[in-house]
DNA sequence: GGTCTTCGTTACAAACCGTCACAATATCGC
DNA sequence: GCGATATTGTGACGGTTTGTAACGAAGACC
């Protein structure tokens, strides 16, 4: 819960105060002073059900956090950039797992601590607000794609996605996808086939090229936005970040 | 954005306080001084892309929250239940419609006085954080029904979270289901035809049976677990409430 | 360098759900 | 009460996605 900010705009809290000091609290400060941990790829972070006994910054790497249903089908609620808190809950158990994809560096915190950080300042109150916001608005955007976008859509909304969290939204730029192709299709409500079919056929319409197995170019941006659906919305999007409130929840 | 509690348990704060005096602050006494407003079936509270000007408390009625894509597909993110908040929101436009299912009473709290009230009250702040808590893992949900279950499990997952969202899990119990057909597929991401054909199934495999249109009486329960997929959750689900902690954000 | 394993691609048949059509029923207004 | 309208139910058909399988490519390991 509130783990991932699921891949929305980089939405760095600090960066809307380019005023304030270096030494103003921020939630990035709060975690500065904890020793960095390696995860390696496919190795876990936490399990679904364990006691959520702490809070996580990715320093570096990228995680998938998911669910397994009964029969074993895996649902991806999200992937895990670097900058992204993970594990901010207020259950007492992890409603999920989350696993590294690639070797992964974090930081813990210790939820109780955290809590009190939280709760005494003024200035992180609103930073995890608009933290758990931005995820939330992310949740609602993944919602939509799962409930009524097609396969195409499915495949160019992610790239999109994806190439915005990496700052990369311009025509011809390289975009890393470092997860493999049952994780997106775990992640988008697809199988893998269908995945591979779906980027095959929008390598041939000359939309992207792929530039390793895990890297691709997009070659013809405005096309892939309007495959991608939601046409308004992502074309603004593509621009400039979100309108997270700055001044909210202020003090 | 963090506007519905989406039909998880019904969690009202205060009840997991009982040694408390009744005038301790609640988000519900925080609305109680409110005026109520009446919103006729079909009427809408707010439009998507409105300046997010107030927050809202439902009294009685429900509500449906949805946005539309570019070429009218519509999906329904989630239903808005009396003791629920609608539009507790970061950013300053409402990113989704709020719309009356059925007669519907609210009360309105302006939005910065909000913040205020939630900003200067410890007490205030952890109802308020396990409210979103719970919005979120309602998200998460689903996304699972969504990514991955057929239209069956769909269907029998959302009668199910219904039951329990009016406290009515045991079998034979009539659950009313004031949206229509329509509003379950947006909801469901399936089509009305889907929905009506899975709904007529489930009565002739006689696990449920149609008590009026709007109003159906679960007739075997625990057939109606299994055939909702994620058995185990749902079955310690359907005894219980979910585990919010509630010393968290103490204070 | 060679072998093994994992991952990705492609082809074909099958299933599920969506689309279209129309009938039946409920709801609302007069 | 009665008709008009909206909503719901049911069928036949078709399309998109899936499942199964085989093959090819890339990386791991010795």
């Amino acid at each position: 819960m509130f783990s991932q900010a699921t891949m929305s705009q980089p939405r760095d809290a600090v960066r809307h105060f380019p005023a304030i000091p270096a030494q103003a609290p921020s939630l990035r400060s709060l975690f500065g002073g904890q020793p960095v941990e390696t995860f390696e790829s496919g190795s876990a972070v936490f399990w679904e059900g364990d006691d959520a006994r702490h809070v996580f910054e990715v320093v570096e790497g990228v995680l998938r956090v998911f669910r397994i249903m009964s029969d074993g089908r895996r649902v991806i609620t999200g992937f895990i950039y670097p900058g992204d808190l993970l594990g901010v809950s207020l259950k007492d158990h992890y409603l999920y797992t989350a696993e590294a994809v690639t070797r992964t560096k974090i930081r813990r915190y210790e939820r109780g601590r955290f809590q009190d950080e939280i709760n005494r300042s003024p200035e992180l109150r609103p930073q995890l607000f608009a933290r758990l916001c931005d995820e939330m608005a992310a949740a609602q955007d993944q919602m939509i794609l799962l409930a009524r976008k097609s396969a195409e859509e499915r495949v160019a909304s992610f790239l999109l996605v994806i190439a915005r969290r990496l700052g990369a939204v311009q025509a011809q730029a390289v975009i890393e996808i470092p997860m493999t192709r049952l994780d997106m299709a775990d992640y988008l409500g697809l199988t893998i086939e269908t995945v591979s079919r779906t980027m095959t056929r929008l390598t041939t319409c000359g939309v992207i090229a792929p530039s390793s197995r895990h890297a691709i170019v997009i070659r013809k941006l405005g096309k892939l936005v309007m495959l991608a659906g939601e046409a308004d919305d992502d074309d603004n999007r593509a621009t400039g970040m979100g309108s997270v409130q700055q001044a909210v929840w202020p003090n």
